[in-house]
DNA sequence: ATATATTTTTAGATTTATCTAAAATTTAGA
DNA sequence: TCTAAATTTTAGATAAATCTAAAAATATAT
C-alpha cells in the first residue's frame, strides 16, 4: 500500500514505542515523537485504522497489526541501510547519518532498497549496531548489555548505542568510543558512580553511568 | 531556500519549457507537464513569483529568474546524479532510473549531493547523455547532432538520447543501441526514409527517421 | 473587423494535515 | 470513594494544494 510521509511517521512512532514498552501507543506519546498536537494524533490514527494499518480503541491506545508492522519493518530496513550507505560509501559521520536517512526511507521502490542491500553486501547492523532487518523482514539478534552491566574486571566489544542523539554521539566520539572498541571495566567508583574503563587495552576513561547505560557491549 | 515538493516540481517543469523553446512557459502547458489543471498552475507560479522564484505576468507567461534557474538548475543535478549512482551503482537498466530519482532529486541534504558527486567520480553526463551541472551549476557542452542530420558513409558515436520515455530506450536496448555505440550510415532510401546503419562495425539495422531523430551522435 | 475558439484567470468548493479550545473519559491521590 | 489531575476526544478553524465552472482576456480565422 502506498502511504503518505506522515502515515509512514506515525507507524514507525507507534512502532517504536511499542518496541520500548510492550503496550499500545497512547495517544499522548505518540504526539510527543511526533512533535505533534494529541488532537492531530487522534485524527491519524483513526485514519490509519481505517485503512487497515493499526487497530485503535477509544481512549485505549494504538498497536500495529499484522500489514502495519510489515510496513513499520520495511521503513526501519530502508532507514538503516540508507544510514549504512551514508557512512561506509558517501563517508558521514554516525551523528550525521539519521537526518538524511529520515527523507531517504521514504522513497518507494523495492527494487531500489534490495539493491542497496546487495550494493553494501547485505549488512546486518547499521551504523549505530541497530540491527537491519531483511527482504523478508527477519532481524539477526545479537546477545548485549548496557555496558552498565558489565562487572569489574569484565572485558567487553561495543556493539551498539541505545541514544542516538548527536550529543551523545559527539561525546562518544570525543573520548574515541565506537562500535568494535574493546572495553575493559577497571573500576567502579562508590562515591559518584564514575566507571574508570580502558579502551582498546589503551587509553584509560572515566565515563558517567548516563553514558555506560547507552552503550551496548558484548561480553569476551 | 526550503521548498516543497510541489513548488520543486513546478520549477523543474518551467525550466524545461524555457530550455525547449525559450520563451516563457504558459500556465497551459506547465499544466500539460505537471497533469493538472490551468486554475492551479496559476494558483501556484502567483505564489512562486510571491517567493521571489519567477518572473510572472498575466497571461504572459512565467519565466525563472536567477534564482528560480540556480534551484532548478540543482534540482536536474541531483536527479542526474542520482541516475548515475543507480545505473553504475545499484545495475539498473536505462529505462528504470529516471522514475526513482524524480523521488531522491528531492532529498535535501548539500553534502549528500556532493558526496554523492564525489562517490561517483564527478560524473559529466547522465545515463541518458545528459550534462550534469557541477557543484557551482555549470554544465560541461558537448557538440552533438541528431543521428538524422550525419550523411550517407560518414561515421558517429552515440553520446545521448533526446527522448527519455521507456518505449524508446527498451527499442534502442532491442536494436543493441546504447551510448557509446558506434554507427555508420550505410543508406538513406529515398522512397520509405529508413536509415540503414552499420552497429560498432558489426550488425546492419534498419530505423525509423523517428528514431533517427532523437538520438544524440558526435563526428568521429 | 468581427465572430469564434483558445487560453488564462477568478470564484468558490474540497481534501489533507494541522491547530486551539472545550468536552469527555480515565487515572491517581487524599 | 470521591475529587482533582491528566489524558484523550470532539468541534470548529486554518493553510496548502488541488478541483470545477464561469468569467475575462487573448489569439485565430473568415
Ligand atoms: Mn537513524
Ligand atoms: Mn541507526
Ligand atoms: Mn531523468
Ligand atoms: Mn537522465
Amino acid at each position: 500500500m502506498k502511504l503518505t510521509f506522515t502515515e509512514e511517521n506515525y507507524l514507525k512512532a507507534i512502532y517504536k514505542l511499542l518496541e520500548q514498552s510492550g503496550k499500545p501507543a497512547s495517544t499522548n506519546d505518540i504526539a510527543g515523537i511526533l512533535q505533534t498536537s494529541a488532537a492531530s494524533v487522534t485524527d491519524m490514527v483513526k485514519k490509519l485504522a481505517e485503512k487497515g494499518l493499526v487497530d485503535y480503541e477509544k481512549y485505549k491506545g494504538t498497536r500495529l497489526n499484522e500489514e502495519g508492522k510489515n510496513h513499520a519493518t520495511l521503513l526501519i530496513r530502508k532507514h538503516r541501510l540508507w544510514e549504512v550507505f551514508l557512512m561506509h560509501s558517501l563517508k558521514f559521520r554516525w551523528d550525521e547519518v539519521h537526518d538524511i536517512a529520515e527523507q531517504l526511507e521514504h522513497v518507494q521502490s523495492e527494487k531500489l532498497i534490495d539493491e542497496l542491500d546487495r550494493f553494501l553486501g547485505f549488512p546486518k547492523y547499521d551504523p549505530h549496531g541497530d540491527p537491519i532487518p531483511d527482504k523478508n523482514g527477519r532481524y539477526t539478534f545479537r546477545h548485549q548489555i548496557p555496558l552498565s552491566q558489565l562487572e569489574k574486571n569484565k572485558k567487553g566489544l561495543v556493539v551498539g548505542v541505545k541514544e542516538h542523539s548527536r550529543s551523545f554521539l559527539n561525546h562518544l566520539d570525543n573520548l574515541n568510543l565506537k562500535i568494535s572498541s574493546r572495553i575493559e571495566i577497571l573500576d567502579i567508583n562508590e562515591y559518584d558512580d564514575l566507571i574508570e574503563i580502558r579502551i582498546d587495552d589503551n587509553q584509560r576513561e572515566k565515563i558517567s553511568r548516563k553514558v555506560a547505560d547507552n552503550l551496548f557491549v558484548q561480553n569476551t
